[in-house]
DNA sequence: AACTATATGTTTACAGTGTCAACATTAAAG
DNA sequence: CTTTAATGTTGACACTGTAAACATATAGTT
């Protein structure tokens, strides 16, 4: 049976949009090609997205829950160093699974994330339960755990970044000298012993 | 006198398409403008670049050897933990300053580097003189200065990620506890001594 | 239950895009 | 001086984001 109004397109749209995103790259999404496969007319996500960026907006947001739910902290707990690390390799790990989806989160898809609340509110979820958990490890004052935050954050984040970009990575495993590895091997055996080295700098910062 | 043949057209191009990128962001960029631009017909680029992709890459070329003249360390004296932080203040800075030219150097604009191998030898300078700096700060084996490499350039790549993109950010600053303070405060006062101490905490891990 | 307003769809249209093919002109090589 | 290769132009195609005009279904009011 099949109606006129589809009564749930919007999520359709999103969650369309979202599986191309993944798959394909967010630059490779066409309003045009989610409507096709979404089975509407061309022109029917306009009814419920102003405009190209706000389809990337609820995109990106999707994306930043699938990241809290990854690498939350549960904070009513005790928090350990042991926490943040695994959780920090959660966060590479999901940057680098879902690269695409990354990019379009922390790209230029979406350029100003006040224009979009809710946005916002779910990118700054992560950055909120960052500064719960160094606070419930330690006794420092607020400013220094923002210090802390900014510098985690920024280490993931780039380390994201640099692991997808330069060959360079291929070279960061201690223990093997000779030959470079590949970023796979990083990934899945050292990422650990590398973060777990640089949070503990920066706990003790 | 207005000849057929250009003469200089692949250069004009390309610091024409940089000019663009750096006001309005490489997104907007048009292959039809950059010719308008330059005054040739809207195809004459095809002359010289195969792909709009191709052009990218000839343009974050030139974002590279700007971005090395501005942090590459004169290894040819003696490298002080001074000059990494400051350089890397420098780094900082050209990202926020060249913002647009930056997303196009790191982001998804040209898949991947290896296509265009000048492009990619570009990039790597940065690091291999990264590399050289840490390799004559210390006696460090060459893995460990690899791995420093990879984490002082990712603490750099990542927060110029997170300070374009978070309002987080406006806590950084470790003097001032009582209200946000801008990114623009942290850029001109507190960022050397932010990254003061990750560079210590970096050398001496 | 009938009438209206609103939400949600479709069709059509426009200007702009990347890129290809066919053709024109000039510079370089023999 | 002739041929060839490099570099330009014109015209075309399929695709894009999105606005306007129109159609239909749903929700709200009487």
């Amino acid at each position: 049976m099949k109606t006129y109004h589809h009564g749930n397109l919007k999520q359709e749209l999103i969650s369309c949009a979202f599986r191309l995103c993944e798959k394909h790259g967010y630059e490779t999404l066409s309003m045009r090609s989610i409507a096709k496969e979404s089975g509407v007319s061309q022109t029917a996500p306009y009814r419920h997205f102003d405009t190209k960026e706000s389809l990337y907006a609820s995109v990106a947001m999707e994306g930043f829950k699938k990241l809290s739910a990854a690498t939350n902290i549960d904070t009513s707990k005790k928090v350990t160093k042991k926490d943040l690390v695994e959780k920090g390799v959660n966060y590479i790990n999901f940057g680098l699974e879902h690269a695409n989806t990354y990019d379009l989160m922390f790209g230029t898809a979406v350029g100003d994330f006040s224009n979009y609340p809710e946005l916002l509110d779910c990118a700054n979820d992560t950055y909120e339960n960052m500064r719960l958990s160094f606070s419930k490890l330690s006794n420092d004052p607020e400013e220094v755990i923002a210090y802390k935050c900014v510098t985690l954050w920024s280490m993931l984040h780039g380390l994201v970044g640099i692991l997808r970009k330069v060959a360079i990575v291929d070279q960061l495993d201690p223990e093997q000298s000779n030959g470079p590895i590949s970023s796979a091997t990083i990934i899945g055996g050292n990422l650990d012993f590398h973060l777990d080295k640089v949070i503990t700098g920066i706990i003790q910062s």
